[in-house]
DNA sequence: CTTGTTTGTTCACTTCCCGGCGTAATCGGT
DNA sequence: ACCGATTACGCCGGGAAGTGAACAAACAAG
């Protein structure tokens, strides 16, 4: 009836304690996970017979180096043995589905992608998304059965409450909660959030915001969106909707915006919107990919609309720095990487944030490119699994 | 050598379970705690005994009800005796210093205030300071030697690496960082802040925040501040200077703001220019206090001016809320409980935010008035005393 | 007065961690 | 090649903490 005693807790903590030691520093001896855990030598051979003989964690044939260049017995490695398993990612955008299967260190083993009009009907691509894991699976060697956890992003906020994706801004999609849906059609627990939000996730574990605690992941694409990590954990807010930085009004008069309202900051940088402005001046069809070469080529005119961009995302992110002071600020999406962007981004926040805010936070582009999202819905499943009890 | 063993370190954290449920409920049985925690009733009592002998848990002579309606028998009641030793709390305004001396509990027994010009010298305000803060003891009777610790707060961010006031805001105070002055001149430990963020600190643990996990407290008076508290715990950024909601630009031509920039949001709102508009029209001297009563009366000028504030206010806040989601907004300062003043808020983020986020925060007077401060930095002070061993 | 219920305590037992001792393995010096 | 120094690891006894069962205490209801 009641939880299990305080004992078994305290010795559950301790073992997490070795087991996330040796995730973050990799293969160590016991003598060195005592030092780290502050436990005693005893207790950590105690806890790692036991891991062993779960299978958890296995001993290692190279053997180490001594502890301090002199001399002493050499010890014996202990390394966290991959877990039984894997995880799936599937990363849905507005003209894509991208999914990759992934053991449950996060590694991705085989990754799929198609083109799509995802926006039209959702049903359709949950099926082909389903469809596609299947696949995955299949070509990274992988019985279906051993499949534990998919994580999943669609570009939208994503209420937590209902599950369902908030406001009618994915038309096709309304009264249909994503991740339910996938859940359904592939019979494991299926943990979905919004794009923006897993590509801080990415960001934060592989990324350019590595070991920041306070960092504003905007991704700038087809839409805006941020996902905010303070703390070092993803900020949700109440209705697990926060993160709406593209629906900031810079201009009472402007274009009409699919959420309803006018002049949001998303109309004016989102990307088809800048290659709209851009395309008549050039004979080619441009694409974002072209927009960013011509960018880091030095073409005058793609530089002064990505600076013009940047600064009005910058101007929005100034008035967020200043709220949040963080430590940093990474961008994302498939304009992301542009030096223009950047160059924009960080004027404005330099120009309308506090003088010490600006001082404190870091500018940088994504390190991980288009493969964010789905990087972050694999780390999404891994959380999720080991959020569970490894029973 | 080594930290202290984890056993030792299992049993302060149940006793500090034990504590906190005391503290959150109210004093309870024996049988309450065991149910409460999860930890058996033997245990329990070993913890209370302990407890006990040290002073820091008494029984209640007035027996409680039994558990469940019914009979059985009556159970004695364990009540959280007031710690030993008492704080005090020291609020420093643009013109007032407010000092309250406290009990360990947070109950204030004593207050003083001053009018001062506060803005003009930093040494001669904290000399002032504490000298109340004796004088309060005093008053309470108090002896100085009981006094474990002060929270204090400034009207101007606090930079929490160097501990000093950011930015030259607060002229006469540069270079003086205010915690450590008062820590010399009192010699107990100090915990400086922000006023923005122990006002939400106070409506928090006391007010209209009551039990929120992320709430937005802005604070309008001489300036314009927010606390942010997400996920229930305050966040100060990584250089403790996050909240600087009143710097949001409104206007690129607007007044020079104290910050260097133009066209700040706080000289379109702060209190001393509302008041600056509205006097004309009025034969007597207006004060914060009056422009409220005349608002809450009706007058169609005051409502007309506090309004557009709250618009003004209402629009930063709801590119904030789009941000982070939250579950609140506390209006608290001088003007925060005037009605007009929250209409315009309410109207603003209702227009502004997004339909979801709008429908999911509330919007609220603060419920502790001028006196948020100064309960804030008592709490300050007792989390701060709580913080350390209790020895 | 008896019965039932809830509380709080005592006792025997288990779980867990720690320190010390002994053994294993390697390095550097002679 | 040998020997001390050093480090790593396992085993054993002791101590600390928590738990369940049993028991006395205090009341309400019948």
């Amino acid at each position: 009836m009641s939880i299990s005693g305080s004992l078994e807790r305290l010795r559950a903590a301790n073992t997490r304690a070795v087991l996330t030691l040796l995730a973050g520093e990799g293969p160590m001896s016991r003598a060195d996970l005592a030092r780290g855990t502050g436990l005693s030598r005893t207790t950590v051979s105690s806890l790692v017979t036991a891991l062993m003989a779960t299978g958890q964690v296995s001993e290692t044939t190279a053997r180490g180096k001594p502890h301090k260049g002199g001399s002493g017995r050499p010890p014996v490695l202990v390394t966290l043995s991959a877990p039984s398993g894997c995880v799936a990612g599937v990363d849905i955008g507005h003209r894509h589905i991208r999914v990759a299967a992934a053991d449950r260190t996060g590694r991705i083993l085989a990754e799929e992608a198609t083109d799509l009009d995802v926006d039209a009907h959702g049903p359709g691509a949950l099926d082909r998304a389903a469809h596609m894991v299947r696949s995955a699976l299949r070509t990274a060697g992988l019985p279906r059965g051993d499949l534990r956890a998919v994580g999943m992003c669609v570009p939208a906020p994503l209420d937590r409450r209902s599950s369902r994706i908030s406001t009618g801004i994915l038309p096709g999609w309304r009264d249909l909660p994503p991740g339910d849906e996938l859940e359904r059609r592939l019979g494991v627990p299926v943990f979905a959030d919004n794009d923006a939000n897993v590509g801080a996730l990415a960001e934060l574990n592989h990324g350019a915001a590595r070991g920041m605690l306070d960092v504003v992941f905007v991704k700038l694409s087809s839409g805006l969106g941020a996902g905010i990590v303070l703390g070092g954990r993803l900020h949700r807010g109440t209705s697990g909707i926060a993160g709406e930085i593209g629906h900031v009004q810079v201009g009472e008069d402007g274009q009409v915006c699919r959420c309803g309202n006018r002049g949001c900051l998303e109309t004016v940088v989102a990307a088809p919107r800048l290659i709209g402005l851009l395309q008549p001046a050039y004979d080619e069809e441009l694409s974002t990919e072209l927009v960013r070469a011509l960018d880091s080529a030095g073409d005058a005119g793609v530089r002064r609309v990505l600076s013009d961009a940047g600064r009005a995302v910058g101007r929005a992110l100034a008035d967020l720095c200043n709220s949040l002071n963080p430590e940093g600020v990474v961008v994302g999406g498939s304009l992301g990487p542009s030096p223009s962007l950047l160059e924009g981004i960080r004027a404005s926040i330099d120009r309308y944030a506090q003088p010490d805010v600006a001082a404190s936070v870091t500018v940088a582009a994504g390190q991980l490119g288009d493969r964010a999202e789905i990087t972050g819905t694999v780390a999404l499943a891994v959380a999720g699994v080991a959020a569970r009890v490894p029973a």
